[in-house]
DNA sequence: CTAAATTTGTGCAAAATTAAGCAAAATTAT
DNA sequence: ATAATTTTGCTTAATTTTGCACAAATTTAG
């Protein structure tokens, strides 16, 4: 009823992208700001912008541009829901801390409540303000904390051990950073998203690129 | 002449997760993978799998499936330079920490060989077998060390600050985990990549699966 | 106040991506 | 050995995603 429907995989990236850079815009003191401007700062065309936004339902009753603040609470309304999600971080090696670390500071509506790991000297602990727990109690604090999401950074090796907790957890939304991919039952969401793999691209373009100047 | 001419980003980044998990079939000792089962494995289709390698120009003389080390080096051929590329990470908190362990362990065509940061009690110091720089010294490291790609993992707020260095260093591709998109010039490969996308993505398609069920 | 210049929203077309379907060939089972 | 299954490779079709182009409408300039 407020959304018309499920949004494509790819508008639900970029609206995300366009908030972001609209709550940037906004501290800058910009108050409005054209399709194309938009556009141009994520490297697209103001075509796409505006139709993104059609799917949205967003439409802009005046012609010089889109009022920054009305839009990035409309695309809020769209992306969030209604109260915060709860997330969880599996692993709280590097990749875990600095995922935390930068989440915390952010006023966003996604909050991270509790890391879990392997390693003693880290269960019990308090790191960047977020309680350190062992897997044993995993389902025990899901249900606790009312986790949703669950951030998996932990070693690839491990990543098999950690489906099946998850599953009967009733955890509904994944984000794998391991370099397996994961495959759970249908109804829970799960983005494997391998650091390798972007790596990898990039460096396939640049051997691309230099083949084709010469 | 080796390959037909540049491929698909989308099938780029699933060749890359194919050799990935090719090679983790490998060490298990498995000799043989048929398309199926592979696509299974990726939450692909067969047809997927196969288009993919068509486009690479791969093909199996036996029907009892793809063998698995000719498919792994066939495809790093494709993805691979003829040397592996030098790698700098912008930016060496745990996040660029997190990249550099997880590629130092792998035996991967992509190489981190130094690090940059603004801490001065980092510069000089050497951080998982990598040394680490001032930004003051980029350009010259940069040629020195012949680096090609850039990963920036430093915090948004002076994401900014280091692409004219970049640009002017002559570097040829970027991975940028800031939460601003930056304009490279044309030639320059840039991928921006920013986990808050990911996250606020799985958050997006948890709570239309809640709504839609309900 | 009138005219030129922008900007938006959207129908329609083009391009890219994914899937369906089938013949050919090899494997397995009988 | 022969027949029945499978699996592959590839052509063709469907779907998704993106871009073009233009009308409507508002802003800016004269």
């Amino acid at each position: 009823m407020s959304d018309l429907q499920t949004l494509p995989e790819k508008t639900v990236e970029r609206l995300s992208e366009y908030r972001r850079t609209l709550l940037r815009c906004q501290k800058q003191g910009i108050t409005h700001i054209f399709s194309h401007v938009l556009a141009g700062m994520h490297g697209l065309t103001a075509v796409q912008v505006r139709r993104d936004l059609m799917l949205i339902g967003f439409s802009s009753d005046t012609k010089k541009g889109y009022d920054v603040s009305v839009l990035a609470d409309f695309i809020g309304n769209i992306l969030d829901a209604p109260q915060p999600m709860n997330i969880a971080v599996l692993g709280m090696g590097h990749l875990g801390q600095a995922i935390t670390k930068y989440f915390n500071s952010k006023g966003l509506n996604l909050k991270i409540v509790a890391a879990f790991d392997v390693d003693e000297a880290k269960v019990g602990s308090i790191i960047d303000d977020i309680p350190c727990f062992s897997m044993d109690e995993f389902a025990a604090r899901v249900e606790e904390l009312d986790i949703n999401i669950v951030i998996l950074s932990c070693p690839t090796r491990i990543a098999e051990e950690v489906v099946l907790p998850i599953v009967n957890a009733g955890i509904k939304g994944v984000l794998n950073f391991t370099s397996k991919p994961l495959n759970f039952p249908l109804g829970i969401v799960v983005e494997n998203y391998d650091i390798t793999t972007l790596l990898e691209k990039v460096a396939y373009f640049v051997k691309e690129q230099e083949n084709s100047d010469i």
